[in-house]
DNA sequence: CTGAAAGCGCTTACAG
DNA sequence: CTGAAAGCGCTTACAG
């Protein structure tokens, strides 16, 4: 954007680069979307006007014609408050506008808190503003995924979509595996009496760390004991209450897996007042990696969801689909991080 | 969007509201713009045919005419990875995401972390592709928004930007006051040596803060006293650090003014550390209100950010501006939150 | 390989 | 108050 002798805004456009380089702006348009059918010696010509007049492409004019908006969104649904303030979340949303714009592709960033906001996204969504969605759904059920998949726009989830009939592509950790990870160790390192703080059973992290816990004490030939599993909703204070349940019910573990590091704090300080040593009584493991394992005391020991993979994979993924590929389901390995709390 | 005859995405157009309604593109368009001049009939019949269509104005063609791109950028310059880290920083960019979402104002996200990052960014910007910027600056000394007012784009800071000739607008709290209303409460709560770990001294939290401790403490008639000063760089682990000092430099302090929450988390560990009680040996104040405020033991008194409003008032500043406002400084009160630790 | 031309969907003076 | 027309800046067949 330049100034006009008029004092407005004026941008320089294809036409003052075509004049400069001496050549039609059929030519011009041909070198900036790939230079395919150009003589060298035009091409040459073309770039070096460019430069001289520092012309920079309009986009709406060209998503006029292309019907391509060459922008993604990232959806928030959050029926809960809570999500926005979860650290991951800080990590994805950073990770993916990065991955983007390496690629000079901006993100809009929407966010659905009230039924509502989700209306109003979806419309604009709908309207062909983005060329696809990167979504992010605290829950499942939610039905978001599934209408945009049907109004024929592309989208790549954050974490599996339950309980949708639509074949839609995401990224996921491999949350069973990563709990059983961590009950492996909890048992390798001498631990007889597991028991487990689970997520809620709507959310994938909720099912799957879950069973990687049940498989695992299967596995190790530790008896199943339903008196073991609590279940929180991902918050510190359900962390809390959950391990006062614990406490009551089986005060005997010697050990507590945690699907999620948030969860974990609360059950550190419900073993605090409850005089139980951290790792000496009972060790605690927990998921995620997030910010919050290393400030608690003991640091936690925990299983790292790899936020950064995960985003560059969904953006990788969210283009491809662009670009006219079929969903796909991608999982990438977690890994123990051993601290101090087990 | 809809599906035309061949398959590919079609949508519909002025044209075909202006077919439906009988009458022109012009008068729908003259609807669609506000409704003046417009005969109350041709008025109805044009909105009954877009309800009836379905029709979703194309922004692109709507911008590529109007010059503007209705849409608004949240710039993050982050020389320190921390800062995105930082729990204020999602409040803030949740309500401007919810303010400019009401007014179907889309909001860019651009994270600029490294120099690489900033240039594109600021090329992107440059180019028109916003109408204006959120600028949100860890750091003043930062030159991206003298450079963004250079080039004509309506700017709002977040905070007030440091070290800059050019006169940008900007929402802030009253850090000054804040501080001073902690240092009062501080001292009517019968403290008499009362330190303070201040942020860096290129921000303007850093400066402030600082200067409304130090005046308070004049007017209750306290002696200054450099040796009650640390720094810190608002990182948990330089509050600790500056606890530790100030422990070691002034044993007999029974109170710290804290300019930020993370930092006051530092102090309350290498209190706890030295076998401080707090607050019955030492009073701890912070500054944010931020989540870390109540997840703290104990919990922290501190001064509240009115993050929500900052982000509103930032999002109609600079809606004024794209306007046509001249800049101005809006700084808001802030308010303090009486929990465990002072 | 290249130019002339049509056209994307809208807004906005310009007449009436 | 309203319609016909020009034009925003670009891409893309279409001829050559």
């Amino acid at each position: 954007m330049n100034r006009g002798p008029d004092g407005k805004r004026r941008s320089v456009t294809i036409h003052d680069v075509a004049r400069e380089a001496g050549v039609s702006r059929g030519t011009v348009s041909r070198v900036l979307n790939g230079g395919h059918y150009v003589s060298p010696a035009a091409q040459t010509a073309v770039n070096n006007a460019i430069r001289r007049t520092g012309y920079v492409v309009n986009r709406h004019a060209r998503s006029l014609i292309t019907g391509r908006s060459d922008s993604v969104a990232f959806l928030l649904t959050e029926p809960q408050e809570r999500f926005f303030e979860d650290p991951n979340f800080n990590v994805l949303l950073r990770s993916c506008t990065q991955a983007l714009a390496s690629q000079d592709i901006p993100l809009l960033l929407m966010i659905a808190g009230s039924e509502d906001e989700r209306r109003r996204n979806l419309r604009y969504i709908q309207a062909g503003h983005v060329d696809g969605v990167l979504l992010v759904s605290s829950h499942s059920g939610d039905p978001v995924a599934g209408e945009l998949q049907a109004a024929g726009v592309p989208v790549v989830a954050c974490g599996k979509p339950l309980g949708q009939q639509a074949r839609i592509g995401y990224v996921a950790a491999d949350d069973r595996e990563g709990a059983r990870d961590m009950v492996r160790y909890l048992h390798a390192s001498g631990r007889r009496r597991i028991a487990t703080v689970s997520g809620p059973p709507d959310t994938p992290g909720g099912v799957e760390r879950l069973a990687g816990y049940r498989e695992t004490l299967a596995e190790c030939g530790l008896p199943a004991d339903d008196l073991l599993i609590a279940t929180g909703d991902y918050s510190r204070a359900s962390g809390e209450q959950a391990a006062e349940l614990l406490l009551r019910r089986a005060p005997d573990i010697d050990a507590v897996f945690v699907a999620s590091d948030l969860m974990a704090q609360g059950v550190l300080d419900a073993l605090a007042r409850a005089g139980r040593r951290v790792p000496e009584d009972i060790a605690v493991g927990g998921f995620d990696d997030s910010p919050a394992a290393v400030s608690t005391r003991p640091a936690l020991t925990t299983i790292r969801q790899p936020w950064d993979r995960i985003s560059k994979e969904m953006v990788r993924m969210l283009l491809a689909r662009i670009g006219g590929e079929e969903p796909a389901a991608l999982i990438l390995p977690t890994e123990l991080v051993r601290r101090d709390s087990a």
